[in-house]
DNA sequence: CCAGACGGTTAACGAGCGCTAACGGTGCTC
DNA sequence: GAGCACCGTTAGCGCTCGTTAACCGTCTGG
């Protein structure tokens, strides 16, 4: 890892600090708190370092173990990447689709997705800064899940918007789709103003950029 | 390598295509064109596969060289990514500033300002793409360097932002300036328009984003 | 109370990869 | 035409890192 940052050398068990650990002791009832926990820090590692600028050893530092003992957790290190963003692909289209589905018209339905996505961009600024890097380290299966998930993601977005307005094609739709995502997902390279003051920014950002009249094209 | 697209294995010397490397032969006359020639393939497989996921033997294969042949060029890998990064930093910023002192008031330099960045994002996505990416690959000295001259180059943004409109705070600026570059930097994540209607977009959605009444706050 | 799953440990293997070493051919310059 | 800079080549070293192996304490269910 050429970073700064790097963690440092984990103490042989779990730290002061650790939640899980002590309460989920024994075959069966653990499990889901530490796939969870190591998910997490392996999120922000990568975040900060990029996947291969991160190594198994660091993984299991960062949740208080050693590298080797997250095989009992996960089949691989691509595994755990993959899981990752499968899972958070999925979150953004079932909470996006959830979004649309509850709203009563399509104009309140854009504003829903809008700040949908920019809660989610502003609270997990590492899965966002992962998901966007680092689709090119998964796995090829795990890769053609991630996409397709996306892509739905994408047709939820740009159904939205021509269901605003009807006169904007749909690849300008989908180019704006994208370049609104970019602009959400900028959270993590600027956090100098306080969550909300970000969400209302970006999310009148986003809107002003899909609603101006002129702005996307008329086909 | 994780993804397809694979660079095949190259030819013991200079495939057909190849440009250079039949007229700049001997000491001396040279150097300048193989070096651009091998950084825009290294930027092109970075892109593609990241720069951890991309070979020595993968960047000289791309020029019809093979892997330790680089070392003729560079210093190291690490070198490569560093003046290619520390390239495209310094170009932004000066034909940012450039665009800044030659416009006639704020309004034409925020338009120009946006313009330029849209053209740079749409000739060069590799690029951007490298650029946004692999910033974490960097030597902590190329690191450093590229950081400050992307400062300066954001400063650019916020000060002409604040120009044109002077009751926004600086950090709200700031913030609003990634946003920007987020927008604008999706381009390569969607080439379903061709180049002229992907400016005409992305430049609109950018001011309208920055420029709409109401969406900056004031201070 | 004991069988066994669970979830740790350390040691070590093997692959991949950046980089160096040693060498050779080509074409310019004096 | 001797010398040399330039720019290739292949062989191989050494390190990093993901993964597996072998082992062990702890807690639980029958």
């Amino acid at each position: 890892m050429p970073s700064p940052d790097r963690p440092q050398h984990a103490l042989p068990y779990p730290p002061s600090g650790s939640t899980a650990g002590t309460f989920d002791r024994g075959p069966g009832r653990n499990g889901r708190g530490r796939r969870e926990q190591i998910l997490t820090a392996a999120a922000e590692l990568f975040a900060r370092h990029g996947f291969h600028g991160v190594g198994i050893d660091d993984i299991g530092a960062a949740v208080g173990i050693s590298g080797p003992a997250l095989y009992r957790h996960f089949r691989s290190k691509d595994a755990m990447l993959g899981e990752m963003l499968v899972a958070i692909s999925e979150h953004l289209l079932t909470g996006g689709q959830a979004k649309v589905d509850n709203a009563p018209d399509p104009q309140v339905a854009l504003r829903e997705l809008i700040r949908w996505h920019v809660d989610f961009a502003l609270d997990a600024p590492a899965l966002i800064t992962v998901h966007m890097r680092d689709l090119a380290n998964l796995t090829d299966p795990d890769r053609r899940r991630v996409r397709a998930l996306q892509r739905r993601y994408v047709e939820v977005w740009v159904d939205t918007i021509r269901k605003t307005m009807p006169q904007v094609a749909e690849p300008a739709a989908r180019a704006a789709a994208h370049g609104v995502f970019g602009l959400i997902n900028s959270t993590p390279h600027s956090a100098h103003l306080d969550r909300e003051q970000m969400a209302q920014l970006l999310s009148r950002m986003a809107l002003a950029a899909l609603t101006t009249p002129g702005v996307l094209p008329d086909e």
